[in-house]
Parts: structure tokens; C-alpha cells; sequence
DNA sequence: TAAGAATCCATGATATCCCATAAATATCCA
DNA sequence: TGGATATTTATGGGATATCATGGATTCTTA
């Protein structure tokens, strides 16, 4: 298993510690580093998490961007400039950083959301908004999911 | 045997657990995960049902969008935020969350329904009505099979 | 030496594992 | 073919391990 999926929520306590859900965990497993890469979303009031071998990768597709765009720079800025690197405590917790937590506002709890190879992490009632939202996007723009290469 | 076949009508016990029919776990037993995935129906009061293989796939395809599209981003949140992965135990059985019980109002029994690649979890009552439904729609409206893939 | 981090430990809840039973099905053998 | 014996399944219950969580203790380092 080396998706994140479902949706979880934890407790952020006093410290600023929070739990990331043990399925989460297993799917980091495999890696050198143990933890997990955070940071802010560009397009939502929410947290970006990703295991830290796929950074890589992120890399390579910016660099489809013109290699002095704007578009590219920007990017690349907000991305790895912004990011932290967040290594588990003994009992497979993180410290969100402060800035993170006001961000995305999140209070005693945090909702971990799978996308895949990739995870998000929200204020739980600020997710609720956002499910429905994307579900009616989904819905409303006939958004499919193309068979292979080539999609939007 | 690789196709989810037929009805059969499983107790779900104290602790909220339910066996998979045998059938169809047969149906699962090439893959490396060893359990189900399953999210609720947008359609029907009732619960999808996949081999993780199709999430994999899923993931595969998507990874066709730009990482943080719009539309990347609101598939994999209505797709994999919304999902549950659920290993069998050593009896062959699953564990219902809570909130899974809850959408397709699933009391001390619940039916699964074989749909050749994927399956369906329903109220055994719901599904009744379901299936004349379905049944009367076949036959009022002419629906066929197309041949291959895009059809009608 | 005080503030913040990192590590360690305790605990309740819950999931996981293991075994027992009973019914249904399959298998075997004279 | 008949009938006795194994296997497989679904189901229930109890023991055990895991997880999320809170608090305490030690370690840094400013």
C-alpha cells in the first residue's frame, strides 16, 4: 500500500503536536527519512503534505516550466523555498510550525486527507466546505479522468 | 475468476464487522493488498466497492494532470479523501466504519451485490426496491450493452 | 538557567488476532 | 451410489496488540 487515502481526524494539542494517521505512516514506511514534507497550498486555505522522495519528482515536472519563466520561479519559490521537513517524534507524531497552523487555521483538530500520492491537511469544517464543493465541481464540469497521457 | 458475481446477504456483527463473501474475496486474491476499498455512492444510499488494484490505477491516471490543477485537485478529494481502505482479517472479514453504516443505513445485515468489476454494499431492503427499479428501467428505456468501450 | 525541543512513559479506546462452533459444501471410499 | 468424513464458510467471543493522546522528563541552546 502506497496510497494515501480516506480522510482522518486528529487531535492538534497543546504543543502543536498531532498524530499522522498510522495507514498515513505505513505509506512513508518505506523511505529513508522518516516524516513527511509540508507546506502551504497555493490554492487553498490548507496544508500540502508529501513523503519526502517524491520532492524529486516534483522537481522534475517544474522543470517543464521554462527554466527562467516567471511561472517556473514562482513556483519554485512558494514550493521549495516555503517547504519544512517535519521528521516523526517516537510515537509517529509531527510538530506543525506555526505558521502552518495559522495558514490554515486549524484549531484542536486537523483533518489528514488522502489525494493519492499525496495528502492534505485541513480544518475540518473548512474541509466539509471544500468536499462538496469539489464533488460539485466534479460533477458540474463533467470532469473526467483521461485513460492516459495527455489530460489538462 | 475475477468478476464479482451474484448476491449474497452477510450479518454484520456487534463490533461492526461483516465477511466478504468468499467468492468474492476469491475474486481478490491476486492482489497485494489483501482487503477492499470503499466510499459512498453518489448515486444510490449505498457503498461502492473496489479491488485497491483500481485505486492504483485511478492514481496512475491522474498523475496525467498537472500536479495542482483545479481539476487534479478535485478529483483526487471527491475520489481518495472519500475512500477507505479495509484489510481482511485472518476470517476473511472487514470492519464497516461507522460512518459508512451510517450513508447506506446498514442494520444487522447487509447485502453485497457482485457488478462484475466492482460490487455494491446495500441495506438488504433498499436493494430490493433497487433492483425492481433497475429491472423496469431496462425494460422501459431498451438498454443494451454497447460492444466496446465508448459506446452510446 | 530558563525556554523550547525532543524523548519517554502511561492510558483508554479500538482494532487485530486467535480460537470455537455450526452449517453448508465438498471429498472420499467401500 | 450411499454414506461417512473432511473442508470451507459464516459467525461469535475473548485475548492481545496498536493507536491516538496527554503528561512528565530529559536534552539543547540561547
Amino acid at each position: 500500500m502506497t496510497l494515501f487515502l480516506s480522510t482522518f481526524i486528529n487531535k492538534v494539542d497543546r504543543k502543536g503536536r498531532v498524530s499522522v494517521p498510522a495507514s498515513f505512516r505505513a505509506a512513508l514506511a518505506d523511505q529513508t527519512f522518516q516524516g513527511v514534507v509540508l507546506f502551504r497550498s497555493h490554492g487553498h486555505a490548507c496544508i500540502e503534505g508529501f513523503p519526502q522522495s517524491f520532492m524529486a519528482e516534483l522537481s522534475d515536472r517544474l522543470d517543464n516550466f521554462d527554466l527562467f519563466s516567471a511561472d517556473q520561479d514562482d513556483l519554485a519559490t512558494s514550493i521549495f523555498g516555503e517547504s519544512v521537513q517535519l521528521p516523526f517524534d517516537g510515537d509517529g507524531r509531527i510538530i506543525l510550525p506555526a505558521n502552518i497552523i495559522e495558514y490554515a487555521d486549524l484549531g484542536e483538530q486537523c483533518a489528514f486527507v488522502g489525494m493519492g500520492r499525496k495528502f492534505q491537511i485541513w480544518n475540518p469544517s473548512a474541509f466539509e466546505a471544500r468536499k462538496s464543493e469539489a464533488r460539485e465541481n466534479v460533477k458540474s464540469r463533467g470532469v473526467t479522468i483521461p485513460k492516459t497521457a495527455g489530460g489538462a
